[in-house]
DNA sequence: CAAAAAACATACCAGATAGTATTTTATGTC
DNA sequence: GACATAAAATACTATCTGGTATGTTTTTTG
């Protein structure tokens, strides 16, 4: 990896730091570039505008991020019910990047940028896509080994716990991470019931 | 009510306007006077900076409209699972003012101010303790009533509703308003089988 | 090693931003 | 109607913001 594209990931990490606790349009190129020992040089060269690094931060940082955490446990698993459930469980309570306070980068992203961006929700729903479908394939391989009731909808369920997820994240920066017991309680009883 | 009143709803309902489909940090003092047919020197006559605005707006306005939508419906209800899921479907499907685009000016303040602000914060956590709270009291009369089981949280169930709900605002920012009869259909089983 | 190109630094700018200081206009009260 | 005060307008400022123009330093390549 040549140093040039080592700065340049180096800009978008230290991006991710401050956008994931501050959001994308209050933080400003000022603030990234102070983090880094760089200048605004630097930042320029590599990228056209704030806009276009946001969205290179997006796909090089926070799809795999996602990926990771969401779709890759998914796959590895034997029992598809116990597989969402875990998956969700070590997301919240075992992953140490993600801050309760802070919520999930890309739930916080979606909430500030859907709205007023198109580029940024598309890039957005890629990663909430691919994990939904992940999760869908999950539940009907579940289907498929009788291990969940037939007329269970995969596509829905699949929605539905993900909602619950960006949910639990936003409660959480409200009342803290005591929300996601009590979440993943209910989680496990709404999974139990499709079996 | 006075004229200056008048003129202080009318700055925090243009600012409410605003903020809901930008964000708090995202809308400037300046937009919301230019809304207005008023000036600075009328803005900071009646608050005394942007964050008491702010605030002012979420307990004279927010906190009402979030009273009528949400806690309202709960109490005048017979079957109180009907009335968890009726209320969610009207907020939902049939409020002509919280559009899916935005979602729900409290869940984005939750998201956007919760981590950056603690007065904020507090006065948020208010609003949903209440909701809470109401739906807890709706719960327990039902098991009270015995249309629901015996071993059933109140509190945590009222969790995952409030976090179902929160969840599929943000998701709706992303996808659409297409996604609430989806979340629908699923809280209606997860309620159902409550009973 | 010299030229060329890439990578980064420096200095600057125009517009926006929250907030202030001061002045003007309404409004109520005696 | 005079007077006090409330309500709002005007003008201004310091700071921050994204972005540019133009340098300077590396790195690569012939």
């Amino acid at each position: 990896m040549s140093k040039a594209a080592l700065t340049r990931i180096h800009i978008l990490q230290k991006a991710f730091d401050l956008i994931y606790r501050q959001g994308f349009q209050a933080t400003s190129i000022d603030e990234i570039i102070a983090t880094t020992e760089l200048t605004k040089g630097a930042f320029f060269y590599h990228f056209k505008n704030k806009d276009e690094m946001g969205l290179a931060m997006i796909r090089e940082l926070l799809a795999p991020a996602m990926q990771i955490a969401l779709i890759e446990p998914l796959q590895k698993a034997e029992d598809p019910l116990d597989a969402i459930y875990e998956m969700m469980e070590s997301i919240l309570l075992k992953d140490s990047f993600f801050l309760s306070s802070y919520g999930c980068p890309a739930v916080n992203l979606i909430d500030e940028m859907s709205p007023v961006n198109e580029s940024f929700r598309l890039a957005l729903l890629e990663i909430m896509m691919a994990g939904k479908e992940a999760m869908e394939a999950t539940i009907q391989r579940g289907m498929d080994q009788g291990r969940i009731r037939k007329d269970v909808k995969p596509s829905q369920v699949s929605a539905f716990v993900l909602i619950g997820y960006s949910g639990v994240r936003n409660m959480g920066k409200l009342v803290g991470a005591a929300c996601y017991p009590i979440y993943l309680r209910e989680l496990r009883t709404y999974l139990q019931n499709l079996a």
